[in-house]
DNA sequence: CTTAATCATGCGTGTTATTGCGCGTTGTGG
DNA sequence: CCACAACGCGCAATAACACGCATGATTAAG
């Protein structure tokens, strides 16, 4: 193992876990206490993490310039992805979103999990490579650059032969007037789509997207099966969804 | 072994491993290890890795898992992918195969480029997406884990709709008998469905895919307009092409 | 065919990075 | 206030490194 390497282990490890605790890293990787400490002074040093006492805690503000870089998501869409993966059981059919929480998602699935994963995201396809247990579909359709997924009417079309048992949908706003909202008329109209073929909807709403809206309606909430969230249990937004009848998941 | 030659396999196998170790290669290679560290420093001047102490990581740790999936493509694909790419007017509609070397391709492509690209790879669709003069059409399918494209009958079927000016087909054989080969039925399949949709029909073969030969035959050589490639020119294997009828492109 | 030039290579030399350990210091929890 | 763990620092050994130079091979020019 290289030092630089094992650097960029720690660096993989921070996002993964959101916090590094040196007295194991050194015996997980066979090196001395010492030389683990002095990668995390370095890495802090280069602005990387935040050096605490144990070990390491990522940049709180920094973190979001590496996340729309690398589209590696916040931890806040972490902990979503991660309840949601939870959902998904052995052998069930998945109706896989696109955006940066869906792709968390895909990366947060147990990589031998034998599952199969239907998505009209190129990204969470490319992702999904590195998950032998995984049987990928890809629906076609016209590319839509800014989120990164096709979608039109051939895209819906290849969406009418699937029959999914849950849908991982991504919005950017759930409100609990207006419903989930989506900044694009073609985009909402595949996740309607999407969402029809599916026996269960679940909606992935990382927290700052809890009371918020976009112009296009994407569903009612009374059509989904509920709402994954790491919002605080006492979120006011969140009372009033309960209220309307909308089960919410809490992503502890 | 030459040295540009070594310079490709040190690449290859960074591809491959994900680093390099200077010591080690150096004894494997029967060189020392000076030899092997000027190697790396210039390509890590060139951008082509990243040097540390010990050896080399690839460029950044963000295309690490990029890399030791074959996203990245040796010397010797990016100067045909160069060439292909050149192939590529404004305002054609494009047929982009997968494969590391149909995404050098795409990378290679002029980022506002306008032009139709229809792929049946993911992995070229998300190149892509940093292309905005390109437009974008996902042949949806089956995702073919090893070589990261959709096949299977419903891709063909989702191919049928196209009319594409140029198809730019990879390959892992071009032998002067037994024609166009790769590893896998469905994939051949996919390919010939293309082939049938375009029309012209460029074949992308960097200098080991010369006089190779896989189970799989794709099309005989008969059917393509032209093969790009950048082994030397007056290689027995393309003057056995060029007697056949076969049009050779130089990538020089 | 000969000579000059260029290039890759291997080796010696001095420099720098990394590492583990000992020691005194500092932070944490009871 | 105390015990303990984590910490930073300095040290010395080791490994990797860059640089310069001479050698041998290949190529270009004469």
């Amino acid at each position: 193992m290289l030092p630089a390497q094992r650097r960029d282990l720690l660096l993989t490890r921070l996002e993964r876990d959101g916090r590094l605790v040196a007295k194991d890293l050194a015996a997980e990787l066979g090196v001395a206490e010492d030389s683990v400490r002095r990668d995390l002074r370095e890495l802090a040093a280069a602005g990387l993490c935040q050096r605490v006492y144990g070990g390491a805690l990522p940049v709180s503000p920094a973190v979001a310039d590496y996340a729309t870089r690398g589209g590696v998501a916040t931890e806040s869409k972490r902990r979503v992805a991660a309840a949601a993966a939870r959902l998904v059981r052995p052998d069930m059919t998945v109706l896989l979103d696109g955006g940066t929480t869906a792709l968390a998602v895909a990366r947060a699935l147990p990589h031998d999990l034998r599952v199969t994963v239907v998505t009209h995201s190129p990204t969470v396809a490319v992702a999904l490579l590195e998950h032998p247990g995984a049987e990928v579909f890809v629906l076609g359709g016209r590319l839509f650059k800014h989120s990164a997924v096709t979608s039109g009417a051939a895209a819906v079309e290849a969406a009418q032969w699937v029959h999914a048992d849950l849908f991982l949908l991504g919005v950017t706003g759930v409100h609990h007037e207006t419903g989930l909202t989506t900044g694009d008329a073609d985009e909402a109209a595949m996740k309607r789509a999407l969402a029809a073929r599916s026996a269960d909807t679940y909606v992935l709403a990382s927290s700052e997207k809890i009371g918020a809206a976009s112009p296009f309606t994407v569903l009612p909430l009374s059509e989904v099966s509920g709402i994954v969230t790491d919002a605080p249990e006492d979120h006011p937004v969140l009372d009033g969804l309960r209220r309307g009848g909308t089960p919410v998941v809490m992503a502890d």
